[in-house]
DNA sequence: CGTATTTCTTAACAAATGTTCAGTAGAAAG
DNA sequence: CTTTCTACTGAACATTTGTTAAGAAATACG
């Protein structure tokens, strides 16, 4: 049941069984329904998420009044409001299901008591962070490097269950273009 | 002279004096002049740098064979190839002093030692690592809610730094868009 | 100091993308 | 089933940005 996310920790870091027994054991698992909220924006994030299944959308109301599409989680990704859940500020962002979602979520509290306990999750906690880094740096390129067009074509290679399961709106603001444009982007090809 | 280093190590996490000197003394002091590398491409990445003063530029050629700057690293910083640092793959970018700089740099070795034998710091990686999370996300919102040139007016107003001292073709490929058009932004106001 | 080389600027034009607005299709609501 | 609303499409036009090419300015180098 929880053995995508057991196959990711042992893949990342080298602990003990009954360790990581109970390391799994602070996962709860949450079952969203599609448009349902793991986080809203204005309340504090205290909670991190591994996607089991389904996907989530992270995205923001803008200085424009729109909203911008930050990132799409996608499965045996962790997920988490980082600025809130560091900081303990109110989020700025949004954190909502597209599709109907599976996941497992450990708490602040929990995960806090976990690292001082064992502490080897620290390193699991920090490569994760470094993975998130990476992919990050991966999507600053796709701009710097890159058109809307060939953005769009990117994503329509390397994601094409975007395109399949994501409203058209939500994509355009994902790859930072108007919805009219990526619906002629579309029709071109 | 380490006294940055010290109080942001201090800062972050909660760490006995003789836990921190040692920390502290692992890390070497390294003088780049102007345009010195502290990675090249093709080389793998084995070494952290805390940015004491000066600058440096990340950065890497793309598919058209041009240089894309990913990144450029102020004082108070880290610096590291997280990719090639990671995976121990040879390094896809290259890290050049931009002005002269004076860095403290760890070793991988002696970064990995000092996690096992103080696991306290662990949580320093991993703050780090989350800190540069932060800063990428906002640099990504950057690009999917700003005009190149609001993009542009949005460097001169927060880090009017960069406009005094990178030379503008560097600037240009930081903001991703060609020199001339960064020119003729420069002129307009 | 003069020359070569690189970087920056400028302008004209081309291409990409945004904006506005009208229409259509499809989903949700009654 | 009909109505309403929302999301998507399409086209015309405006604006932004890229490209090309030439010249000016700055820098490196002998």
């Amino acid at each position: 049941m929880k053995s995508s996310l057991k196959q990711i920790i042992q893949n990342t870091i080298s602990i003990s069984t009954p360790e990581l027994d109970f390391m799994l054991s602070l996962f709860k698992p949450l079952n969203l329904k599609k448009d349902d909220y793991f986080l809203e924006f204005g309340k504090r994030c205290h909670q991190v998420a591994f996607v089991k299944s389904g996907m989530l959308r992270i995205y923001y109301p803008n200085d424009k009044g729109e909203e911008t599409t930050c990132y799409f989680s996608l499965p045996y990704e962790f997920v988490t409001s980082f600025s809130s859940f560091s900081t303990g500020n109110a989020s700025i962002e949004n954190i909502q299901a597209v599709l109907p979602t599976e996941l497992f979520v450990i708490e602040k509290n929990d995960l806090e008591m976990l690292y001082s306990k064992i502490p080897i999750t620290q390193e699991f906690g920090r490569k994760s962070a470094e993975n998130v880094t990476m992919l990050m740096e991966r999507r600053i390129a796709l701009f710097l490097n890159n058109s809307a067009e060939e953005r769009y074509k990117f994503i329509l290679k390397h994601h094409p269950i975007l395109l399949q399961t994501v409203p058209l709106q939500y994509l355009a603001s994902y790859l930072g273009i108007s919805p009219q444009h990526l619906s002629r982007l579309r029709k071109k090809k």
